[in-house]
DNA sequence: GATGAATGAGCGTTCATTCAT
DNA sequence: TATGAATGAACGCTCATTCAT
């Protein structure tokens, strides 16, 4: 029970971060503020963290794994081409549902560049490697194989620009111009 | 230290602020550190800058207006296909060769989403403007002209995200392995 | 620093800006100098006051309080004449025995009037409640009732006067004559 | 014409500190604020005077001869009861008429108390002083000759608490009403 | 285990003042 | 003489963190 409480504390910390990343940016996310979002009293966040880095840590290390769980919604053997065009509007729908997280990750991004080189490097594998994976599924003869590394370099960047730009205007027939340029980008990329 | 003129001070502070943030993160770039890194007493950063905030704009106001006037090697009239392949290279090089504003800029990206929205969207619409204006020199024929919104998108979307694997990774093999990549589907989708 | 219950500690704040405002003035009060008498670290301040101005309104509400709760060495029935004119010798008395008080009262008040109007009336109606209500116990007649109001005004007037005069000469012999003379007006102002 | 603008240069930073101090208090009365409201470049403060502190006691000391150059509608010979009780309303009217001096000379006799006391002594004495010669301009015959001196503190220490009602409540009932009440105080103490 | 109390270090900013011209 | 430029010192305040209970 009470490490029960301490897991789902410890997740509580992480959410509230996540929220006051995205209001404030890292450099206005401080423990007392995160601690209020989390309802939950100052200290008790050093008692599940070590420290504000670590939380921090914590919380962009779970934003890597909820990358790698995401379900895509792939059809196996539809060959490379259309499997990498299917990714980018499933990704930037899922920063529309989740625009805290969306924002804090781009956030964090930055943060762990100047903070932690490694989680960042893990960071953009581990996209990387969701980006393969699943384009591995979509592959529908041999030849495609190759196409796999070079297409999730080009989705990662795209969706990451595009990103970019969403989380900038926040304008929807903006992102779904970018989106279908960027699918078919890939498309024609693959053919 | 000597008289300089407001405009070289401010300046300074300016190149100094950049290497503080590419550094040490926006979050991390404290007024000490930038009037430390300006070989400048603290005081006179406020004398020159009515606030840090009043800094990173001017610095990230001077970095949207060197991108708006740096020189591209383009051939006029070779086609939009080759003009976005070719912008390609050329901005990521940029990148190299600034390393500090090219991470400064990230950073300052992502901090002005949360303290200036609009310095943000002129950052963005400046990039954005810059890409078309280049691809429209390159335009070749009338039907090409409906091709440079699309692709101004592309190209800016592209570079930043490679510009992020850049800036984790700093590995020339897959940064150009990456640029090979995207100037392949920007070669592609225009024709 | 041994664990303290707030509220000592708040009273120490207090106490300890009373005697720097009475040394140095409103404006020379500094967080620091007022942390250093209280014999607490700077940052124990801001712990128990949300800000400087905010430990001035305590004091200056304690202050006012203080008044209130003095205790006056009335003869009850005596006559308003004789409640006033005694009561000038008493308050005077009092400023002698508390000159930090009496000193940081009075710099307050004028700093009030700068930076809390609404303080700086309720100072001076408390005092002059107190007035009315000592003056009230010394009612001998019916009669005597409307001599109340005005004879608070004047105790009041006459005694913020003197202390002015005192807190300038710290003399014993002016305030004394000063003292006997203002006791006598009184005398002959209610008969 | 240089000598003449430097000294009419002086009687301006007076003035715009005479406002500045009416406003925020002597803690909030910066050079800079000083110069603004003065419309003068800030270093020309210091070229006036050799610190703020210089203009402060100028400030001061020009008030004091202001008091003492009044004029009072006196009538000789009234006596020292009459002349003692018309003094009061005299000086209210002119705390009336001008407001920023009053509330200025308020301030700054708290703040010589802190920062020089002989110019505080000064202060009070040419009150008292200008007390004592008019009460001796009104007195009628040689025994009224005793009564100058406790009537010279008691009208000060009278007008000096009617002051600072009037300052804090800015109420004009309530301000003739302590008037009459000093006046009847004076006539009675002199009869 | 959980938390209010506490704090050293450092923050961004402003101050009165001086200096170079 | 007159002033924009410049600055050391200090300001009020907040930070992440620790400690006593």
């Amino acid at each position: 029970m009470a490490r029960l409480s301490a897991k789902v504390r410890r997740e509580e910390f992480i959410i509230a971060a996540a929220r006051v990343i995205a209001t404030t940016g890292v450099s206005g996310a401080t423990t007392r503020k995160i601690a209020a979002e989390a309802g939950a009293p100052l200290a008790a966040l050093h008692y599940c963290f070590e420290s504000k880095e670590a939380l921090f840590q914590a919380l962009y290390e779970e934003q890597i794994k909820t990358m790698g769980e995401s379900t895509w919604t792939i059809k196996p053997g539809i060959g490379v081409a259309e499997t990498a065009a299917a990714m980018v509007p499933q990704l930037m729908e899922w920063y529309e549902q989740e625009p805290d997280y969306a924002q804090a990750s781009g956030d964090l991004m930055f943060w762990s560049h100047h903070n932690d080189r490694a989680l960042a490097e893990l960071g953009v594998n581990a996209a990387l490697e969701v980006m393969r994976e699943t384009l591995r599924k979509g592959v529908s003869g041999p030849e495609e194989r190759k196409l796999v590394e070079p297409l999730a370099t080009l989705v990662l960047a795209l969706t990451d620009g595009l990103l970019l730009q969403w989380l900038t205007f926040k304008d929807t027939q903006l992102r779904d111009k970018g989106v279908a340029a960027a699918m078919r980008a890939l498309r024609c990329f693959a053919n």
